[in-house]
DNA sequence: AAATGGATTCATCCTAAAGGAGAATCCACC
DNA sequence: GGTGGATTCTCCTTTAGGATGAATCCATTT
């Protein structure tokens, strides 16, 4: 019997750290969870390794999971020894994608200095990914004022000046707000607003 | 005299759409700017061509601007072929690169489907770009406490339940909040809060 | 040790703004 | 003419914002 994993779990199996990057839409993806190693991720950035990385490029190819060891063959930059020497020497990839959908992609890549990462933990991690991504899904039914409202409240304008510029009353900002709030599930205006940005809404 | 491109200025002299890049770390970047036709779009992210284009491998690894028309040859998957088909007959792409800092790159392509753009228009726009990328130059001197503060307020917690889940008083989670928006030039919470996320700090 | 200066943190008071409930109105669509 | 969703308004409560000054912390010097 084996339950979901909790970010605690991941940490738990992935004592290296680990990089996950959700519902990648045209290019990039609309959160990036970056709990890699420090000097690794200056050493990556500098080096621009994105550019020759193997898993990154399975990442975007395939779905389901992979360990990096199955890439030997196909690091023509040694990137992945690169990684090793930093101590993320065991790796595991797993990526999911919405077929019918917008064509999202989101994947992670967990890491081990010990020993591979096993079949078990692979559907476990991939279990994980699958509930983030879905749980990342963009809500498709707020309005454009309500949208309007929150994107103005994101650059830091008050009720009165919103309602002053949209020719409307404040109480009917507030309402639009409000709505705004219920269809994203947040609590308040602020919440609301970065959730609308994090999904691209705004 | 020739004076600052305005956003406006960029969407004429790029009639077709252009995509901004700002400020790509480890992998991605801070913010995506995408003014790029919805149809192509669709087939670039159906069809995972971020994979194949030579213009994305161009902006990774090099500075100043380039001419689509100068990868022809470098570009086996017909990618900008396949942009040609949707408009996307001409293109230019700028990027520029922090050497001293954190290594963070930029990068911007502008399309047109009538002419090639000529060299003052790329000259402004490598201007534009780098105005952009400097703007959004992530501030460094946000104390732990205060960036503890938004973090909770992006969450949608009120300041009283973040006094008592921090055990301060709520006047001290306000001084917190207004120091952040001091040193983020934020007019309210919502706005340091939005502000801080994209810095990635947060 | 004591003193100093500067930044951060905390407390209080008051004002301005946001949040919440309920009802009326508008409007496209059946 | 009815229905449901979106918009608008009013009234009231709760919360956030702004100003000020005191307390605390910390590194440096005397």
């Amino acid at each position: 019997m084996v339950r979901q994993m909790t970010p605690q779990d991941v940490e738990r199996v992935s004592p290296s750290g680990h990089y996950i990057a959700l519902r990648i839409g045209f290019a990039f993806p609309m959160e990036e969870i970056n709990a890699l190693p420090t000097d690794w991720i200056d050493h990556y950035t500098k080096n621009r390794l994105m550019l020759f990385d193997p898993v990154m490029r399975w990442a975007y190819a395939n779905t389901g999971f992979m360990r990096w060891s199955d890439l030997r063959g196909d690091d023509p930059h040694g990137v992945l020894t690169m990684a090793a020497a930093f101590g993320l020497r065991f790796g595991l990839t797993v990526a999911v994608f919405d077929e019918n959908l917008e064509g999202h992609r989101s994947f992670a890549s967990f890491t081990r200095p010990d020993r591979e990462f096993e079949d078990l933990e692979a559907r476990l991690l991939v279990a994980f990914l699958t509930r983030r991504h879905l749980e990342m899904l963009p809500p498709t039914n707020l309005t454009n004022a309500e949208l309007e409202a929150l994107a103005m409240v994101k650059d830091g304008k008050r009720l009165k000046q919103i309602a002053f510029d949209l020719g409307v009353t404040e109480g009917a900002v507030k309402q639009r707000l409000k709505n705004a709030k219920v269809k994203l599930g947040a609590h308040t205006s602020t919440q609301a607003a970065t959730m609308a940005r994090q999904f691209k809404l705004i």
